[in-house]
This record gives structure tokens, sequence and C-alpha cells, in this order.
DNA sequence: CTGAAAGCGCTTACAG
DNA sequence: CTGAAAGCGCTTACAG
């Protein structure tokens, strides 16, 4: 019983017996059983992370820095992946809940009832990243989409630019509120027009930035901007663009979102909103840990805010 | 006891009592509890992956791959991220080797004494993805990397190009084995020097081959052709190739492995090399489960290939 | 600060 | 095919 006491942290322990105690462990490679502290404590030291896909380098920072505050602080993480579906967001809870994971990180919950239930009763403590909750119980940290959606819609307005479409694949939660932010400004500026909007449900990539733009041409030629709601199709329309010799900035200003690899590497570079999702990661991740830690601070939002890149795209 | 036979697959149960105790169970929501399990059987039905990088999508794809098998199956897969560095390695297989994973897959393992010591110790069975292994008794999935960096050699020389540089990031195990195979294909054709070798130790990105490009024609103007380890850097070369007014394919031939997302997308579209990585996942989890059952394939070595995929860069 | 007792929820191994 | 016994390796809760 002193030795269980001891490895678990020494408190109420001999100062020298604690010693000790460490050193033969540390000696016969002496290991605890996770199984069955698991068993006795009723909860792991596993921790589930659950987003929507790892193909958006995005989610593969947050994961990363999320991981490393985590891996330090003596916990494993575990990966789910949701894949935007409701189902399988559901499948992962079920399979990986009965683990009884000390908490949970999650980005872009689809929320099906049933999900939420299951949630509640495990009483697993849970993280929001990305976006900012509205519910003071609900902890979070991101920032607004919304803003960052209006602020790039200002920028652009700011340069002169009238006539600008929004152009979305993959309309996840956080694609809807970068539109909103985009039309909210434009219908304060009297500029709206709902054919500017162009929303694909399908997952965005670079080929398929190539078609929005090809689309949003032709649909109306006197486009003279076009905001993108993800990286990945900004550089795919910048480059159908350079094939089609059309002029960018001058003739049409392009802009895209979170500021992905190789954003800054086109031609011309992208103007883009830089997503502090490293950050995010890491801050969420300590916010999990005070949950755990029975510390919860009073506040348990955290906006990181966001950052306007300006490159020579717009 | 018969209970837990029934639910763990109800071998030597009375049919009607088997079905019974199933609709009992679902009835009452009754889910077994894997530390209970683990505790009791010394394994649990987690599998661990462990490969180099999240930020390079090929390890994204073959996880993803392997996940969705490996989960159907009704294993849980942990990931595992080693940045290519040793001691990360050890780390993560002193954390999660004492969850008694029931299967390992990895990539890149770069198996410092001591892990290996571990891996042994553990008898984990393991599948190795990406690489073949020369070793009868390593289960292995994967292709040989280096008869595909011959074959895009040897493509280039077809084509008429004779000065044929090899540049490189990130520099593990599978890139020298696409060099190998590129020295030797000009040393058999007569035509390798090894100031045609620029290999950099840091991770690749698009930067780095905009700058790999610059450094390459820099120091020997007649360089006809460039072969890049990785796509990142190849496509990063060629926007900057586009900045600087060169003639791809006419002047210098650009030619990338992988076939990450975006080739298909430059200007000019990539040649590279497509690496079957979402197949190798698949059949590298499918391989691993008949190592679980015990119903091992006399050849534990898959070798699945790869295509040259010729497009207008070189 | 230390430790004896009981139990976490399963599975293994054995008897019938 | 069924089930009683023992135990997996810890922790909780309680007594000293």
């Amino acid at each position: 019983m002193t030795v269980s006491r001891a490895l678990r942290g020494g408190a109420r322990v001999d100062p020298q017996l604690l010693q000790s105690i460490r050193e033969a462990a540390q000696e016969m490679g002496y290991v605890p059983d996770p199984a069955a502290r698991a068993l006795a404590s009723q909860k792991s030291n596993q921790i589930l992370m659950l987003v929507p896909m790892l193909s958006n380098t995005l989610f593969v920072e947050l994961i990363e820095a999320a991981h490393a505050v985590l891996f330090a602080a003596g916990y494993q993480a575990m990966i789910g992946v949701t894949h935007y579906d409701r189902e399988q967001e559901l499948q992962l809870l079920q399979s990986y809940l009965p683990l009884r994971p000390a908490g949970l990180l999650v980005t872009g919950f689809e929320q099906s009832p049933q999900a939420q239930t299951l949630l509640e009763q495990s009483r697993v403590p849970c993280v929001h990243m990305m976006e900012l909750s509205d519910a003071a119980e609900v902890a979070s940290v991101g920032f607004s989409q919304q803003q960052a959606g209006a602020a790039m819609t200002a920028h652009l307005l700011d340069r002169g630019y009238r006539r600008i479409a929004f152009c979305a694949g993959q309309l996840d939660a956080r694609v809807m509120q970068r539109a909103s932010g985009w039309r909210q400004t434009l219908q304060r500026a009297g500029l709206y027009a709902s054919e500017l909007e162009i929303m694909w449900p399908q997952p965005t990539s670079m080929a398929m930035g190539a078609q929005l733009l090809q689309a949003t041409l032709a649909q109306d030629p006197t486009v003279d901007a076009i905001f993108f709601c993800n990286d990945d199709i900004a550089q795919g329309a910048l480059l159908q663009a350079l094939r089609l010799g059309l002029d960018v900035p001058g003739k049409l200003a392009i802009a895209g979102f979170n500021d992905l690899p190789g954003s800054d590497q086109m031609i011309p570079p992208l103007t883009t909103i830089r997503s502090p999702r490293a950050r995010i990661g890491d801050e969420s991740a300590r916010l999990l840990l005070q949950l755990l830690d029975g510390k919860a601070p009073a506040v348990l939002r955290r906006d990181l805010g966001y950052e306007l890149v300006v490159r020579a795209s717009s």
C-alpha cells in the first residue's frame, strides 16, 4: 500500500522510504499496470481527442500541440477521426468511452442526440477546440470564426473590392460561421447578393478550388474578389488564375483562411487568416488538465484571436 | 461464466442461451469493461501505430486506411508520432507498451537498441509499413523505395535528360533508399557525379523546395533535371521555377515522389511516383489481424509496388 | 505516516 | 455445454 502511494506521487509517505521505494522500482524496471489501475480506480489516464479529419494540416497541428502537453503530464492521447460524420462520431464514442478516458478534447463535435447522451452519462471532462461556446458551462478554446470572416471581408472592402464572393466546401459549422461574418459585413456595406455565395458540400481540395474559381467567374464575370473558406481551395484557385492568365490581385483578389503550408509560396502569395491552432491545442490541453485536477478556472472560455495576414493576392 | 463466453463470440454456448444472453445485454446496454478484460487476459484490444509524422499526408492516409480495417475488427488504434526521433520513439513505447497493445503497426522505425529490446520483450506482433524488410521473420508491407527511385531516374534518362540531380530533405531511411536507386542508375549510365547529390537534413516543405532549386542551379547551371525525394519540395521548386520564368520541362525537368495532393494541380503538373499508401495501410492491418489470430501466412513480406506517374514536368 | 482488508469486473483453468 | 474457484494488479476506504 505504501508502495502504491509512493509511486503515485508520494503524498503521505516518509521521504526516506519514498526515495528507497523509487530507487527499488527503478532498479527492478517496475512499471505499474494501467489496466489494473483503471479497473481499481475506474479511470484511465488516456485522453480522447476527436477531430473531423487529419488530411487538413490544421487538425494535425492542433493535435500535436495538445498531445505534447498531455504526454508531458503523463497522459496518453487517443485520436479519433469522425470524418464529419455523426454516425462515425457515435461509434467512436461507443468504442472509446468504455475505456473510461480521463478527459476529452473535441473539434467540430456534430453531437447527435445519442452522442450527447453518452457524453453526459460518462461525466468525462471535455474541452471544445477551435470554436467558442456560447454556453458558460462548456469549456472551449478557440476564436470567433465569424469575426475572422468579417475581418477578411472588411479588409477586401478596404482595398476597394466591391463584388466579393464567398466560395466554400466542406460546409461544417465553422465554415458557416465564417460565411455569416462575410454576409453581415457585405450586408452592412449594402453589397450583399445571394448569388455571391457559392457553397459546395464536398470536401475541399486544390482541384475543387480551381473548379470553384471557374464556376464563380462563369456565373458572374463582375466578381472582383473571392474569399475562400479554406486555404487549400484558395491555393487551387490561385493556380487556376495563373493558368488562365488572370491578373491577381489587379483583376481579381483571392483570399483564403487558416494560413496553411504553401500559402506563402503561391504566386502571388495568398492573403489569409492565420488561425492559432497550435496555441489552441496547447491551451485546450492545459485547460483540460486543470479540469482533471479539479481546479477549474472561473472562465471556461478562452478566445485566442486570429491574425489577418495580408499578402499580395489582395 | 457462460455470459462471459457468450459475449466474447459464443463458442461452447447453447445457441438458445446465447441468443437470450445477447438480447439481455443489448437491453441493459451492457458493455464489457476493457480494463477488467485487459487485467484478466493480460492483453488489450488496442493497437499501436507508430509513424514519423502527421504533417505529411502520406502517413495520414496510411493511418486512416489501417484504422478502418482495425476498427471494423473491433480494435482501437492508438497513434504515436515519433518525429523521426529515437528518444521520442522510445518514450512512446515506454508509455504505450504497458497498455499491452494487441499489436503494433510501425513506419520508419528508428530502433534504438533500447526500443528494440522493449519490443522484443513485449512479444507484441508487429508489422512494418512502407518499406520491405530483408529479414524473413519480420512482417512488412510496402514497396521497394530503391526500385522506385531507380525507375524515376530511368524515366528521366529515357526522356533524354543527362545531368540529373537528386535533392532531398528529411533524410530518413526511405529517402536514402530512393537516393540509392537514383545513384545506381546514374552510375550504370556513367552519368553519376557526387555533386549532383544535394541532401539537406531539415524537414521538407515547399519553401525548402524553392531553396533547393536555387542552390542546385547556383552550384551547377548545367543540371537539366532534378529528382526531389518528396512531392512537397518538388512543388515548391516548380513554383520557384515559375517565378524565375524557367522553362519546365524544356530547360529543366522536375520530378517528385509520393504523388501528394496538389501535385496534379501544379504548373506544369508534376511527374512523380505514386506510393500505394492506402493499400499499404489496409494490407498491413489485415496482416496484423492474421498474426493476432495465429494464422500467419508463410510469407510475411508483401510488395505492393509503386506507380510511375508521368505528367508534364518531365 | 503505514498497512490489512476488500473489491474493481473480467478471464483462465479446471471440474463436471 | 455449464459453472464454481481463483486470480489478474492495482486502489479505495478504513483502522491504527
